[in-house]
DNA sequence: TCCGCAAGCCAAAGCCCTTTGAAAATTTGA
DNA sequence: TCAAATTTTCAAAGGGCTTTGGCTTGCGGA
């Protein structure tokens, strides 16, 4: 059942339907309540290929993901944060496009995007301090936001963030406050811009309480279970292993709980760590948390930007927006005063 | 630039620029060049919308997710299996479309992608014991392949799946080899058939050893840390507690782990597990692995699945493909003899 | 009674490609 | 050399929707 020949069972032409099924006022209000009706009746549905080309429009956003054999941008950190996008998505009748492409071939990618007008817009993962795709995407006028922010991130763009310096400085603090002076820190790549602004707030903590950096107490890598091990284990065997840790995920930080308890550390007595939690689905459960953590939901994110895109859509000449989220710390088993 | 413009500047009609350009053989080889460069030159790209409209094709492949409260299907093991299968789109120039819907929802979303044409095809992921989606699929005409199996394997559709049943027999095999008699099952749910078919191996195994199946020694969950947790805990308190575990994801078994540690067990000496390994991407690491298991990467399940359905969208008439992947059985430190 | 103005509806053009059926140009074969 | 076969090209008909511009009604005001 197509438009025309619903328009013919009814008597009426093809503008008329159209326009009574897509809400315009220039139909009278019984017309429209009839052609309604008819359309369930014969489970009538426009085809998006015609109405596509008609508006121009995709009714479609693309999620570019850079993979690597090294980086895998495909992490249980997207993943959640994709459910959420994606819920968004399927609210609004939207389609969620997953390109995933070698990392050379990003800017191929969404030029090819834009050209094709194959989506409306896209939503940009981990941007890096400065960031080329930003202003690639102005030029190619194609509408896009972003999840984290760049360093100037005063440019004119949509962006969502969490507070990552506040966080990790209000992590710092809450180590130093139970009494830890050798604090680590296991932060996710630097070059990433969430990261580094996860290391500033870590040192302005430190450095407000007099204690200087150490920088053989700062790691950089992708925020792993391995990670996580590794470098707890290695720091444990020093001399002067430190006795709080700051992780960058929960992941990381689950990581440093089987490395100390290997080496006979209790957790939360022993050795403390505050993790930031994304509030990854699949490690939700009831009860006190096995992580002190500064936290927020990354599929929440995912349901916001998701929305800010499709009003960005919707409406071009709004201005851009931008929200920086601020994390809640929730006290779980894992911290402790320093034990002398 | 459309067609109509490029053949005007071609002298040359639509036909036949876009038989050249589409490689069609009524085309002479001198007027193909010329076609193709002119296409270069001046970097035309046929819409895709329109393209779509024409042939009746979308060029595009769904991932139907229900989601709920309760089981999140986006988790870590699908988003590997996503970033195989977007690997081999991209390759091939398809795209891909994730639907996330409710539960009750589902039916709904796979009559509207084949009425409204949106995809030329869809995966199927954790199929159920007996699963409606291939009926329906099959009646919508809809191509489909189908990530596992139902029951009823023998049924005409293209599937890929591990052994799990030999999976988890050979897994169970290797603890009592070790000399293990009390063995656990942290098992997927075990209304999935993989899950249900893991349960089977476990058993077989078992009671070809002459040892009674205890089914207070098998546990049925989403696959996920805190279950692996929760459950080894409760379990080392028993008076007869299991000396070795059989999970059905590293992400359980982490949390078995985690739990031994905390009882002041050593995982390998005083407790072995065994777990299936996707190779998880962002838990691969060099070295030797934490975990004896059996694996088989669900990133090539994924590619491999992939290919098949596109395979199966370009020959619809060709037969159904069916394939059992065997996995390889890797000893890690998690597993050590019995202790007397 | 007639005009003007909304309100309601319509025909047709437009979006951009593929594909059919046929014509024109070229080559082949006797 | 000319008809037949083949190659090359084309005009036009879809595909299914939106949207422009214009054409009817019906009604209130003059």
């Amino acid at each position: 059942m197509n438009l025309k020949e619903l328009s013919n069972k009814l008597n009426l032409s093809q503008t008329t339907v159209s326009r009574a099924l897509n809400g315009y006022p220039e139909v009278g209000e019984k017309t429209r309540a009839r052609v309604i009706e008819a359309a369930r009746k014969y489970n009538y549905h426009p085809s998006y290929s015609a109405k596509r080309l008609a508006m121009g429009k995709s009714h479609a956003v693309a999620h570019v993901v850079p993979q690597s054999p090294q980086h895998s941008m495909i992490n249980p950190h997207f993943s959640d944060f994709i459910a959420g996008a994606g819920s968004t998505y399927a609210k609004f009748g939207f389609e969620m496009l997953i390109s995933v492409v070698p990392y050379d071939e990003q800017e191929k990618c969404y030029r090819e995007l834009a050209r094709s007008k194959r989506v409306d817009g896209v939503i940009v993962h981990g941007p890096y301090k400065e960031d080329p795709r930003i202003g690639l995407l102005q030029s190619l006028q194609l509408p896009f936001v972003v999840h984290g922010r760049t360093e100037e991130s005063n440019i004119d763009y949509s962006w969502l963030d969490v507070n990552n310096r506040s966080s990790f400085k209000r992590a710092t603090n809450f180590l130093l406050d139970l009494g830890h002076e050798r604090i680590a820190l296991l932060n996710g790549i630097e070059e990433m811009d969430f990261a580094y602004r996860r290391r500033l707030g870590y040192e302005a903590a430190l450095t407000q309480r007099g204690i200087e950096v150490d920088s053989g107490l700062i790691f950089s890598s992708d925020m792993i279970e391995p990670y996580g091990y590794d470098v707890t284990k290695s720091l444990l065997q020093r001399e002067n292993a430190p006795t709080g840790l700051v992780t960058s995920s929960v992941l990381t930080a689950l990581g440093v709980v089987r490395a100390a308890q290997e080496c006979g550390l209790q957790i939360g007595k022993d050795l403390s760590v505050v993790t930031f939690d994304d509030e990854l689905s699949f490690l939700q459960y009831p009860g006190v948390p096995l992580f002190t953590s500064v936290r927020s939901s990354i599929m929440n994110a995912g349901r916001r930007l998701a929305e800010i895109l499709l009003d960005q859509i919707d409406n071009p000449d709004k201005p851009p927006v931008q929200e920086l989220w601020e994390t809640d710390l929730v006290v779980g088993q894992s911290t402790g005063p320093r034990r002398v």
